[in-house]
DNA sequence: CTGAACTGTCACGAAGTTGTCATATTACTT
DNA sequence: AAGTAATATGACAACTTCGTGACAGTTCAG
């Protein structure tokens, strides 16, 4: 769960502060633009995963841009929650019509607008795999969160549950205590290497309790491999 | 099949009593209210079978009420038939994306407006039929909205209803606390995450004082699971 | 109006998880 | 066989996540 980046819409100042101090404060990455162009050439770089627009920017509308990303292949599913005045209903049918994905009228408390960011992100977010992996008397399943063992059921934490995960689906390559960090850990954390060999252990030690040995091998020099033989 | 209560939101007066007449005629009951805050109220309150909505309204529009009602799981099955304007193809399509079932333009004849009343509450009937979900010793039957365990009645508030009724039909798979928010409190609704925690708790608490344990089981870092195992 | 039922939020402690280190063990080189 | 580099392991403190009881605001029937 990368932190998601908005980017904020907004020409008056102060409110663009007050909404970035909210965005910043829940985890997010806030960028700014103070008019729709500085917003597209934003857009264009950075790729934000939801752009909070205020409708009611000078010059080129806040709807024109609205249609404007809609239309392009790049842009269109990125997700845009509008800020409207209060009570204007046609800019609101408008907006929504345009492509927005939710609205909020102003003022508004940092509560809604956070819960409003939430539940959008949340609808966008990519469902988990449906798919059961299974190989070597091993089956995995990511929508039950469920690992066994020749049918019997192996306790494992998120880490651990991950890190079989990528191993299964990945059989038979070594792969560095880098790659690993970068594909079961996410390429933004900083963490030691050591702890991959740490969490390999583990891994190790609930898989031998079923009585699977050897899975997860050691490349000394190179990293690790899962395998069957 | 008791009879249906159809609820009547229309502004003006004349037309909501032609509308009336012509429901109760065929055997409905009719629900009337003048705005969309009168009709949220009776909604809340009398959960009924159909809305009949027309789309001007003074105020918060007729679209607005759509998209409330879709967006709370109370109400989001609810099949709303619109009224417009002749010819006002704008509307019919933001209303149909808000979540109409169908629309019916206005003038109408009574027989074409009981045709499609009909059409869309025999449409509705299989899902209100809500068959009774059985499983693990649990019976959940959606139209009496009761609950029992080994025979025995079970008393549960309103949301562990839902959320019970949920996880009995979505058995073995994993929901996180935004997943679950969704899909048992609605999209539009603010509230923490941590809140389920405190549903899930009260519902575990009921189920256990019916010698049903372990049901609902804690996956830790991702979410809850409803299982029999 | 009053009391009961229900809901959402919070604070706190309990329980589980994680990253890191020190030390032991192993594998390889010479 | 000894020396060295790489890996395994056990311990542990910091950190998250979860369970729980309390509480205040609402709704609603009587």
């Amino acid at each position: 769960m990368t932190t998601a980046t908005i980017l904020l819409v907004e020409d008056e100042p102060a409110i663009q502060e007050l909404l970035a101090f909210n965005v910043e404060q829940c985890g997010f990455r806030a960028l700014k633009a103070l008019d729709a162009e500085a917003a597209q050439l934003q857009i264009k770089q950075a790729l934000p995963d939801l752009i909070l627009l205020d409708w009611m920017l000078p010059g080129s509308s806040g709807i024109e841009l609205a249609r404007r990303l809609r239309a392009d292949a790049r842009t269109k599913d990125i997700p845009i929650i509008m800020l409207t005045a209060r009570g204007d209903e046609r800019d609101k049918i408008l907006g929504l019509e345009a492509g927005a994905d939710d609205y909020i009228t102003k003022p508004f408390s940092p509560r809604e607008l956070m819960a409003r960011i939430r539940a959008v992100l949340r609808r966008r977010a990519p469902q988990m795999s449906e798919e059961i992996v299974s190989i070597g008397g091993i089956e995995l399943s990511p929508a039950t969160h469920r690992v066994s063992a020749n049918g019997e059921n192996i306790e494992l934490g998120p880490t651990e549950f991950r890190l079989l995960h990528f191993f299964m689906t990945h059989v038979e390559r070594v792969y560095s205590r880098a790659q690993l960090l970068d594909q079961v850990w996410g390429d933004h954390v900083f963490v030691e290497e050591r702890t991959v060999d740490v969490h390999i252990r583990r891994l190790r030690q609930v898989l031998e309790l079923s009585g699977l040995e050897r899975l997860v091998q050691t490349v000394r020099g190179s990293g690790y491999r899962f395998s069957l033989q």
